[in-house]
This record gives C-alpha cells, sequence and structure tokens, in this order.
DNA sequence: CTACTATATAAGCGTATAGGCATATATATT
DNA sequence: AATATATATGCCTATACGCTTATATAGTAG
C-alpha cells in the first residue's frame, strides 16, 4: 500500500532498520536464529564469530527490535521478534533473482 | 514462505542490498521518485542535497537495481525500478508502529 | 568467601563511506 | 570551432563501524 508519508524522522528510523540488516555477519545471526532460540555461545560456536562480536552485533539486533533476549541464568537466549525478517529478505531475494536473470541474458548477448 | 537456504553468498548479496537502504539520503531519494522520473538536478532542488551526492547515490541505488536510468539529452533521468521498495518499508514501519506502541506502554508503566 | 562461566562492555585499530569541492565527461547551442 | 549545461568522478576529511583483545559484570558452584 505504501499508504505512509516518509518524513524526515521516519526516514531516519527505516534508515537504522535497514542498517541492522545491511551486515553479513547479523544476517547470519538471524539466519542461525531461524531454528529457535539460541543462546550468545551457541551462536558464537556455530557462525564462528567472536564473542565479543556476537553480543555486540546482538545488542544491534535487539535495540532494532529484530530480536527478543530473555536470561536464564548465566545465558541469554535470542530469539527472533517475529518471521518478517525473513520477508524482507525473500523480497530482496526476488529482486536478486530477477537480476541475475537479467545479468545472465546480457551477457549471453555480448 | 521464506524457502531460500541463506549460503554465505546468499547473504553478502542480501546485505549489500540492505545497505544501499539503509542511508536516510537514499531513502529520502527513492521516496522522490515515488512521484515518478526525476532528473538528477530536479531531485538535488528537491531534497538540498549537492548535486555531487545526489549522482553518487543513485549510482549506489542504480547498481543494487533500485532505480532504472534513462538518458535524454543532457538530464539523466531516474525511475523507482519497482515499488517494492515501499513494501520494504512499509515492512519495517510496521514493526516500528508496534515498538513505539510496546515502548510508550512501558515508558507509562515505570 | 573464592573460583569459574557466560555475557557485556571498553579501548584501539583499520577500513568503509558520506559529504563537499574541484574537475572531467558528455551533450547541446550558437 | 567555442561555450554552456547536466551529470559523473576523483580527491579530501570527518565520521561511523566492524573486529580483536582485554576487562568488567553477573550468575553459579565449591
Amino acid at each position: 500500500m505504501s499508504l505512509l508519508k516518509l518524513t524526515p524522522e521516519l526516514i531516519t528510523l527505516i534508515a537504522e532498520r535497514f542498517k541492522a540488516l545491511a551486515e553479513p555477519a547479523r544476517l547470519q545471526i538471524l539466519s542461525c536464529l531461524r531454528g529457535g532460540e539460541m543462546t550468545v555461545s551457541d551462536l558464537v560456536e556455530e557462525t564462528g564469530l567472536g564473542q565479543a562480536n556476537v553480543s555486540r552485533h546482538l545488542q544491534s539486533l535487539y535495540a532494532t527490535g529484530f530480536v527478543q533476549r530473555r536470561k536464564e541464568g548465566l545465558f541469554a537466549c535470542y530469539a527472533l521478534a517475529d518471521k518478517d525478517v525473513f520477508k524482507l529478505c525473500d523480497m530482496v531475494c526476488g529482486r536478486l533473482e530477477r537480476q541475475v536473470a537479467t545479468r545472465s541474458r546480457a551477457l549471453a548477448r555480448r
């Protein structure tokens, strides 16, 4: 629908959200969380990223509302706030597929 | 659906696309283009950004496939590649609205 | 209490990038 | 040809950010 008027303030907020998704490491983390709640240690192991790094990215994803946080004893359990993230990825992927197709044709034409 | 497996290569590509949307200036440009095709000069005037700046952002948006380009005499006319960009924004906005609501309640509770 | 573990945070470093200025390129006009 | 205009690009500086190492905080166990 896109009925929303994009005011400067809104634009800033939207840009922040996209920025949170604009990093491979964070997308990787979100992708891991697709399987369900995970601790920081789990994510460190699964992603191969450093612990401090994962923690910082999680803060960023939490601040922008893409993940939820739950404390269980020593562990911090993170989970996707909702599944929309992957709808976003799919939309971008759709675009990607179209572009890849277009460029393949362009290359073939040379 | 989110049936796509997020391979490392795909993650990189998706991150690039999100990065293109992660800048207020570029969102502002896209928002302007919502009304239809515009020249660089039009966009400079409408956004208040510098010409070099606008030109650069347009290259970035073009490289990531968010805008189309057409040359008409001296002018370069840019247009949205499709409307999906604003579906993306709306989805992020939806999330924003929910968050704003949640946080207002949280503040009220203190 | 001490020691250990999981997570968060701080400091420093290197890189990427936005913005401004000057300039190059391309096209049109005379 | 020369000149003017629209756009693109190269260079510079400031800032932002990701990554690593080291440390701080919080919770648990002995």
